[in-house]
DNA sequence: AGTCGAATTTAGCATTGGCTAAACCTCTGT
DNA sequence: ACAGAGGTTTAGCCAATGCTAAATTCGACT
């Protein structure tokens, strides 16, 4: 009993630890490019210091992490000049804002403080499956009622 | 008016994304030692193989890991001999156990199905800060009344 | 126009977490 | 007693994400 048993679980569990790994990439490329739209809405262009002031890494580390995204088709950059978003960045970033904000009000909701809201929402975000979305939309809409 | 504004953004952003990544690697750490323990728990004892198996990763991985959470104090190991958790790792585990325990059943409440709450748990667990856990363990205790 | 300061990029390095292949132990069964 | 299977370790590699220091470019102000 205990072999089958064993190994369906190993399956199972590695599964979800390797989905958890893979994703630290994408999770960084999202968090690069909503940050770069937030930073052309505000203030109409985003710079590489904006950038790396904001996510507390050197300048360095984000010239090489912009040209990664560039070959990953979500940003465009001439040298020297400010970051563009392409359409799929664009399409990235909406997508990373709406879960964002889902599930920071969902913490709300949940009688969380702004502060914890804030700072817990980024962590959770890049691991909330659209299920899981659509359940914390559905306990939003029942408590506004 | 931008620049102060701007800076103190700026300062509250960083941190949120700073704690993010900086947890990464604490992140890995917990996975392992909670693993172990439940290899421990279930079977008697832990083998390298066993968590490469659930990990989904390499033995060798495994090896170099267990070398970083020997040094970290959290796990003890004779070479060829099976993995043991110091009263620190066990402690880990336990407060990792939990968290995963309250992150899974909150999931189920709000009626996620159970193989998703079982991802999600895995990878939101390590984000969810103490007050937000409290908040989880609240509506689980109106949920059951 | 020329110069200086600030932003950007390049170069070179470190660490983490992975891998494969090969060498090495342990233990079990005959 | 020992051979072989299976678990463990070592060696050496790679990619991602950081960093600092130095070189470069841009732009704004005399």
């Amino acid at each position: 009993m205990a072999g089958k048993t064993r190994q369906s679980k190993a399956k199972l569990q590695s599964a979800a630890f390797r989905r958890t790994r893979s994703d630290h990439s994408k999770e960084l490329a999202a968090d690069y490019v909503e940050l770069i739209a937030d930073l052309i809405d505000e203030r109409g262009s985003a710079r590489g210091t904006d950038v790396a002031l904001r996510l507390g890494v050197a300048n360095a580390t984000v010239v090489k992490m912009l040209k990664r995204l560039q070959d990953m088709g979500l940003v465009t950059q001439e040298p020297y000049r400010p970051i563009a978003l392409t359409g799929e960045g664009w399409e990235m970033a909406e997508t990373g804002r709406k879960k964002h904000q889902i599930v920071e009000r969902f913490l709300l909701a949940l009688g969380v403080g702004e502060e914890t809201a804030r700072i817990d929402s980024e962590g959770i975000e890049h691991h909330v499956s659209d299920e899981t979305l659509r359940a914390m939309g559905r306990f939003l809409a029942r408590q506004i009622s």
